[in-house]
DNA sequence: GACGGTATTATGTCTATACATATACTCAGG
DNA sequence: CCTGAGTATATGTATAGACATAATACCGTC
């Protein structure tokens, strides 16, 4: 049984199969390019591309001279798209308005000076702005600015939304981003219109601009938010 | 000022820096691959590799003859491990071990059927795990398993854990994942020993294999568990 | 046997060229 | 003005060939 295996999605795809139906199962070595290039009859750069799409993907391993072989503990990686608000509301079909809440400077908690890499009497500045869905509350943001290192003059945070001007006014390099469960302060409640103690799924991201931190931000989504995506 | 532009990195980190710095302002169309070819003085392809690179991270927007922007709204895309529950509590330097709770045929609930495509009336193996991390509760695992696209004989589900068996033994396709926080009901409180309400982080998988569903699987976390990656 | 240098080998990348494909644009005909 | 066919163009992919790089394997020396 000869299927014509022509493109890489092919080539991706066969290797695929061998794999989930154990001719190649886990832990062993595969055939290298050079095989596989013979036996489908494509360059060997047609199953590079096609083998290294699978190895991004988690589902081989790749080591130069050692050879490629099959994941043994597949870590599966999903990859997520973090949107701006505005537009994964408005994606949703649904109307999106923010309201800014308060913006002023602070000195910042010991907890956000570590985490940013500041020293501990920083003054940042401090902005709490409330997300609207279709006028109901969907996301609250909690955000710390470092104001060192942003261009002048800064716009009117009440009708351009934070993230957006920083997104097109700020250059960054790098950040991470974590998940988590939490209850709703009494504060939060409030808010987003939610018994206190409700589960609030937040996300928070730090951002940085080579070495100089710029933002800290908190997202605090309403009840039922859900974050999804295929494998 | 010349940099020396060898490799497809470099070409990537060179256009990076020119988007950050405004040179490409966001919703810019930039040249097409020809052209920075010419100027870099590689081959189209080591440009077509950098700037499909940073089209796959979210940077840039490329059409067919429409050319290469930079993206408007920069939909930052994370990538995260689903790493196999054992392999991440020992990552953490701690001793990983589960309890099997429960483990029978049962009807499906309506919600269930639906999200896996399956006949409401569909019996499937229901299991409920407790993944212990230095002895703790840490996460609840509550599974729906179908049977019948299942290898026989299955092992005893008490000392092997489940999600390693099938990704040992069964092929499997497609599927989603999602993430949510939920409130602990009076069982889960039980079992992770938190307060009834206890916000918790809750991911859920679907599995296929091809059209058959393969499982559904509920993890809810124990209280303070953080998910993180880097941007 | 332990150690260090060298050969071998599989993957990683680059090049030049060619063709495929999607799609914006143009222009003729209604 | 609108529509549909055709064309031009930028990206997408494939190819053969070459060299780079990492890491194992081997071998000779001590």
């Amino acid at each position: 049984m000869t299927t014509i295996l022509t493109g890489w999605e092919s080539i991706r795809a066969e290797v695929l199969t061998r794999i989930r139906c154990r001719d190649w199962p886990p832990g062993a070595l595969i055939p290298n390019e050079a095989a596989l290039a013979l036996e489908f009859g494509v360059a060997r750069a047609t199953v590079n591309r096609a083998l290294s799409e699978l190895a991004r993907a988690g589902v081989l391993e790749r080591r130069r001279k050692a050879g490629t072989r099959v994941a043994a503990l597949p870590v599966r990686k999903a990859t997520l798209d973090i949107p701006v608000i505005r537009a994964e509301v408005e994606r949703a079909g649904r109307k999106h308005a923010h309201r800014l809440m308060m913006c002023e400077e602070r000195a910042v908690p010991a907890s956000v000076a570590a985490r940013l890499a500041l020293p501990p009497e920083q003054k940042m500045l401090f902005l709490q702005t409330l997300h609207l869905a279709d006028g109901r509350p969907h996301v609250l943001e909690t955000r710390w600015l470092n104001p060192e290192v942003l261009p002048r003059p800064m716009p009117d945070f009440a009708s351009l939304s934070v993230n957006e001007w920083l997104v097109g006014n700020v250059p960054f390099s790098t950040g991470d981003i974590s998940f988590a469960a939490e209850a709703a302060s009494a504060e939060e409640a409030a808010a987003l219109d939610c018994p206190v103690g409700a589960a609030l799924f937040v996300t928070e991201r730090t951002t940085f601009s080579g070495e100089a931190a710029i933002t800290l931000v908190r997202l605090a989504h309403a009840p039922g938010y859900r974050m999804q995506t295929v494998l």
